[in-house]
DNA sequence: TATCTCAAATGAAACGTTTCATTTATCCTG
DNA sequence: CAGGATAAATGAAACGTTTCATTTGAGATA
C-alpha cells in the first residue's frame, strides 16, 4: 500500500490530502490556511501518523526551542531541584530543557558547552565553576552562583544576607560564641559571600567567633579531618555553628555526636542551602538558611529567554530565608508532619 | 573578509582547506583519508572555528547517537541518582542522554514519549506508570520497575527478594511482631513484589506479621494519617517494621518519636531504595535494603543498546543488600565516618 | 464583460550534512 | 612501458523541513 514503509513526512501527508506541501506546512506553523485545506490536511496527518521531523525543522530555523541546562550532577538534592525546576519554568514558556551533566570536572564544563552548541541550543544556563569558560557573545548565557563579567547575567540567591542571618540567628537562640566552617574553594563564586556576611556581622555586634576553612579544595576528606582536630574532646568553647552547606552541617552534626556533644542542646548548628529531601518529610533535618530554588530557576529562565537584552540586570541576588530544624534550639516545639494542607506536594508515587 | 558572518559550514572549511566536501565529511567520519588532506583539514577547521551541525547530520543519518530517559522527577535521590548514571553509562559508549520529566503525571508520559520521538532519539528508557503506554515497536524501548509485555525488556532489582530479606534481618536482629506499610499504588509494578517476599518470608517461618496499606493511591497525606491510627499510644504490639521505600522509613521513625517510641531500641525500622544522600555522609541514616542503581543504570543502557535483540531477557532482577543504619539494633558499631578511604567519591566541590 | 484586488495555494530553492558512483592518482607487474 | 589493481579524492543527490516569489481564483468594481 505505503510506497515506503519509512516514517511518514510532510510530503506524503501532502499527497494524501491532495494539497500542495506549502500548505501542509502552513498548518502546522499556524499559517493564513483556509479552514476546509487545514481540515484536510489535519486529518491526513493523523491518518498517517505524522511527526515532525525536528532535526528537518532545526536545520531549516537554526533555533530548537531548547535551552541547555548544564551542572554537576543531578545527584545532589540542590541540583536536582534546579534542573526539576529549570526544566518546569521552560515547558510552561514552550522550550525544552537539554541538560548537561559535567560531573564535577572542569573540563567536562567546557566539553558541555561545546555539545549543547553543535545541538543548537537557544540558551545555555550554567551552574559552573571553571573561572576560564569560554563563552560564545552570540549565544544567550545566564550563570547560576558564578559571576563571569558584566556580559553574562547571574543569578544566586543572596549568600550575604544569608550569612548575616545564620550568625543572627544562632545569637538570638542563644549562642555566645560561634564557629563558621567551610571547604576552601579552588575558585571564586557567589556563595563565598556567606562567610564575608557571617564573619561582618559578628564583628559589628561583637560577637567572638572564629572561621575554619579546610585548604584542600574540593575533597570532602580533609575537611572531616580538619573539624575533628577542632572539636576536641571535652566541653567545646563554643556554642553555635554555621556550615556552608546542608550537607557539611550533616558531617559536623555526626561528628559533634561521636564526640558525645548534644545538638542542639549543647551546640547549635545551622547548615546553608535548604535541602529539601523527600518534599519535606525528612525529620528532623538540619536547620539551615533556605536557597530560593524555584525562584532562581523562574529567574534564569526568564533572563535567558529576555527579549529586551539591555535591561538585563548583571547580578540577581534572590532573598533567603531561615528554616527551623532539629539542629537549634527554638522557643516554639516544631510540628513539620502535623504541618498545614499546603505542605503536600502533588503526587508522590509512593516513592 | 568572511562571505558571510553565521557559523561555517564544511563548505567552508573545504574552501578553506582546498580540498572537495566529501572529504571533509570523511575527515570528520574517520573514513580513509590521506595524513596530509587530513592535517590540512583540520587545520582549517580549527582555524574557521568549525563546528558539526546535528541538525544536518540527524536529518541524512536518521540516528542521532542520543537516549531519552523518562522519569519522573530529578527531585527524588533515587530518580536523580538514576539519571546520573544513565548518563554515564551513555556517555561512556559514545551516546548522549536527553532527560525528559514526566512530574508524575500520566498523561506527561506519553508526551514526553512523543517529544523524544519527534527528536529521533536513537532509544527510551522510561520509568513510567501509565500502563496504556503506547509504545512504538520500532523504536528500541527498555523499562524500568514496570513490566509491559514480553516485548519491552524490563530491568528492575529483586523486589521479592528485599522484601524477604528485611523481614529476615529484623527477626535476626531480635525482632518478634511485625509490620509492613506501603502505600497502595494505582497500578501493579515490580515493586509490589516486596511485599510477596515478605509475607511469604514471614509465614514460612511462622513469624506474626500485618500488612497495613494504606489506600487512596499517590497522596502521601492518607499514609500519615493511617500509620498515626496504628501507631496508638503506649506500648507497641510490634517491635519490627519494613516499610516500602526510604521516605516512608523516615516518615514513620518520625511519627514513632512523636509517639515516643524509641527507635531502634523498642522498634527498629527497614526502608527500601538505600538512598544515599550527599554521598554516604548523611547519619544516621535509615536502615535499608539497597537497590544497585548503578547496575541498574548500566544494565538498562547495554539492555538497550545492544546489537543482538534476539537474546534479551523480558525481565532482569538485579541482587539487592542490605545496609545498616541508625534505625536498627547492629550487634557491631557503626563506622561510617571513620570508614574506608573507598568510600569518598570524587570531587565534592564543598556542596 | 473586462479589469482589478487580495487572500490563498503552490512549488522550487535552500539549510548543512552524508553517501556513493565516478574520476584521478599511485604503485606494481610482466 | 603498457596495463591493471588499488587507494584516495571528488561532487552531485538526497534527507524533511521552511521560505518566498509566483500563480491561481473568487469577488468586487467599473
Amino acid at each position: 500500500m505505503n510506497k515506503k514503509s519509512s516514517t511518514p513526512t510532510m510530503k506524503d501527508v501532502a499527497r494524501e490530502a491532495g494539497v500542495s506541501l506549502g500548505t501542509v506546512s502552513n498548518v502546522f506553523n499556524g499559517a493564513q490556511v483556509s479552514e476546509s485545506y487545514k481540515i484536510k490536511v489535519e486529518e491526513a496527518a493523523r491518518k498517517l501518523g505524522y511527526k515532525v521531523n525536528r532535526y528537518a525543522r532545526g536545520l531549516k530555523t537554526n533555533q530548537t526551542r531548547t535551552v541547555a541546562f548544564i551542572c554537576p550532577g543531578t545527584d545532589h538534592p540542590f541540583f536536582g531541584d534546579l534542573a526539576n525546576y529549570i526544566n518546569k519554568a521552560l515547558l510552561e514558556r514552550g522550550y525544552r530543557m537539554m541538560l548537561a551533566i559535567t560531573q564535577y570536572s572542569l573540563d567536562m564544563e567546557q566539553k558541555c558547552i561545546q555539545m549543547v552548541t553543535e545541538n543548537k541550543v537557544d540558551g545555555i544556563i550554567a551552574l559552573t565553576y571553571n573561572p576560564d569558560l569560554r563563552i560564545d557573545p552570540g549565544l544567550p548565557f545566564v550563570s547560576i552562583d558564578r559571576f563571569y563579567s558584566d556580559a553574562v547575567p547571574c543569578v544566586s540567591c543572596d549568600n550575604y544576607s544569608g550569612g548575616t542571618l545564620a550568625a543572627r540567628k544562632l545569637i538570638e537562640l542563644g549562642a555566645t560564641k560561634l564557629l563558621f566552617f567551610n571547604i576552601a574553594p579552588d575558585v571564586p563564586g557567589e556563595p563565598d559571600k556567606r562567610q564575608y556576611g557571617f564573619e561582618s556581622w559578628c564583628r559589628s555586634n561583637g560577637i567572638p567567633f572564629e572561621s575554619l576553612i579546610s585548604s584542600d579544595s574540593l575533597a570532602f576528606r580533609p575537611f572531616l579531618q580538619s573539624i575533628r582536630e577542632r572539636i576536641h574532646d571535652g566541653k567545646p568553647d563554643f556554642d553555635g555553628i554555621f556550615c556552608n552547606t546542608d550537607k557539611m552541617a550533616y558531617v559536623v552534626c555526626q561528628i559533634l555526636k561521636e564526640q558525645g556533644i548534644r545538638v542542639p542542646e549543647e551546640v547549635q548548628v545551622i547548615g546553608f542551602d535548604g535541602t529539601n529531601m523527600f518534599g519535606d518529610y525528612l525529620m528532623p533535618c538540619v536547620s539551615s538558611i533556605v536557597q530560593p530554588v524555584q525562584d532562581m530557576a523562574e529567574t534564569a529562565v526568564s533572563l535567558l529567554l529576555s527579549s529586551d537584552k539591555s535591561q538585563i540586570p548583571t547580578l540577581t541576588c534572590l532573598p533567603v530565608h531561615y528554616r527551623a530544624g532539629g539542629t537549634t534550639r527554638e522557643a516554639v516545639k516544631l510540628d513539620y508532619i502535623y504541618g498545614t494542607e499546603d505542605r503536600e506536594q502533588g503526587r508522590s508515587n509512593g516513592k
